[in-house]
DNA sequence: ATGAAAGCGCTAACAG
DNA sequence: CTGTTAGCGCTTTCAT
């Protein structure tokens, strides 16, 4: 970068005004009068000034930039979180720097941290683990953050989710009701919050409630390949209908029972818990849980730009309502 | 943001040094004495200081951020560039602004604009269309841009690219030797470069070579339900190959051909020419070209680094190979 | 090897 | 409504 050629000063001087003057036309102030705001923005326009952010950012502490969390890049469903997100910050006109954290090169505090350092004026945070170093370093620097599509069980972080423990029932349900019994639940990380205290409870309650003996919880399915070799122990433990928490999991599990020559979905019922262009492409296609991604992602910058300007928010815990959407992996349509 | 704790300058008078000095620990200057380093380095770490990347920037004029513009979040093709970009940006500690342009709300050279505004050192350009006002706006402004999985017909902007031409005639001769004589090719936009300059004159070079008059372009196919409407228009033109630009068009067609009760690849084959995962989780799995979209995604962001500090490059037209990935919708396996 | 001092480009009291 | 004056926190000559 080279020195910038057309400053405020330059601005300010052929317009015949301060600086303090031009600062405020740039920002709107409404301070100035008529003749000489149109003055000044005539010399904006011949000179074809931009106002440098970085110095902005350094004198009114605003960068008007928020860091955006993101597990990894590759997976639909925080695209379509992010989908939502970016919306709502082009719309407040802030700038988002990503940061994925999938990346083993750099540990995950020192990846916010030199987000912090940059002075983002808030996070968005979508991995669904927030550790006590992370948590810290916001609390520390008094950054505002919301989860969006996660949990945590501090109660100080803003969140935006859905009802798992309700989804999870009612798919369960849905399942049961169509006369499978042998119900199991896919998970990949099984100690995330909304995994450990949310959908595994969910489904062990809704075992006990149905004088269900048979548990059958698989952790640690995290990918398409994942899937696809887990299905041979679903058969071996005869499990007739699942919910998946990664849909790119639940196809693979699909593959692999249709290669089998088995039926989807007579032999083994699928619900898939986040419904991706992925889960309604395939076929049959899934039956998901129908997570509102975009409006969840949009919701949390909405309120993050509340945060951020000391509005009032009603209620830091947000939850969506999603949609059972019944597709061909299932029987009862 | 409140007013910043702890500054350069309490750690230079705690450790009875001046500003300078802690400066040059900071960025590493050689030109520090052991003991006094280690001194302030004690009292950085004693201090928790860290410093304030926005006057760093303000300060040397340099952000240590990139600026990433691409035209869908939710779009895998651009997810897997911008995995292979981010991975080497953290390497070389750069932090990324992403900007989608799919939004309407602000048109393509206001975002690029507030991007430039924040005085990133650099760009990676995923759109497939660079309008005139954003070529000026990046060569006024001097930043170093270089073009991932895209091209312009300007000469000046550095790209990474694989060869288009060639990879379409080896998949249109793939299928021309399975006997298919009435090839079709669908795009998207037919006017950006790639789809103008490349894909379309080697689809009609492979016809005027052997000898076909009937030409099948269709254009403005987009997304999954165009893909799936198109199929009538195929069947009704009597196509029996079609090589698709993008992959969720081609699951689209996919689709539509299978719920028409006909077989693919007997009744059509179809080569997509971006392999997402997506292209690989369905049945029959498609037969694609591969790009090698993590590893143009990391070679433009290493070739940005060196133009952003003036290194040499040598080229700046990058082709990289690809591959004809042969599944189940060709027929020669 | 270290320090003093002058910015980088802008905002924000404060005064008038 | 407008100008003056301090900074914001850091880098970078230029001396020494």
């Amino acid at each position: 970068m080279h020195k910038q050629e057309v400053t405020i000063y330059d601005v300010a001087r052929e317009a015949k005004v301060s600086m303090a003057t031009v600062s405020r036309v740039i920002n709107g102030n409404s301070n100035v009068r008529k003749e000489t705001r149109e003055r000044v923005e005539a010399v904006i326009n011949r000179l074809h000034y931009q106002p440098n952010a970085v110095a902005q950012g350094l004198a009114s502490k605003k960068t008007t930039t928020v860091g955006l969390i993101v597990p990894e890049l590759t997976n639909l469903y925080f695209a379509e979180l992010s989908k939502g997100i970016d919306d709502i910050a082009l719309l407040y006109k802030y700038n988002i720097i990503i940061s994925s954290i999938e990346n083993r090169l750099m540990k995950e505090d020192e990846v916010i941290q030199s987000l912090l350092n940059k002075q983002v004026d808030g996070v968005i945070y979508m991995s669904n683990r927030l550790p006590d170093k992370v948590a810290n370093a916001f609390k520390q620097t008094n950054t505002p953050v919301v989860l969006a599509g996660t949990k945590d069980n501090r109660d100080e972080f803003a969140s935006v989710t859905i009802d798992y423990q309700k989804a999870d029932t009612e798919a369960l349900n849905l399942m049961y009701n169509d006369g499978k019994k042998n119900l199991a639940i896919v998970v990949g990380d099984p100690d995330t919050v909304v995994n450990k205290d949310n959908r595994i409870p969910a489904y062990r309650k809704f075992l006990a409630d149905h004088d269900i003996a048979e548990e059958h919880i698989y952790t640690k399915i995290n990918n398409y390949s994942d899937g696809y070799n887990l299905y041979s122990q679903l058969e071996k433990d005869g499990v007739d209908g699942v919910i998946v928490t990664r849909d790119v999991t639940a196809v693979g599990i699909l593959n692999s029972v249709m290669d089998a020559g088995k039926n989807i979905p007579k032999d083994l019922e699928i619900i898939t818990a986040s419904a991706t262009q992925i889960a309604s492409v395939v076929r049959p296609a899934l039956t998901t849980i129908k997570q509102p991604l975009y409006d969840m992602g949009a919701v949390a910058m909405r309120m993050l730009t509340k945060l951020m300007n000391n509005e009032e928010v009603d209620g830091i815990h947000v939850q969506l309502p999603y949609e059972l959407l019944k597709k061909q992996s299932t029987l009862n349509q």
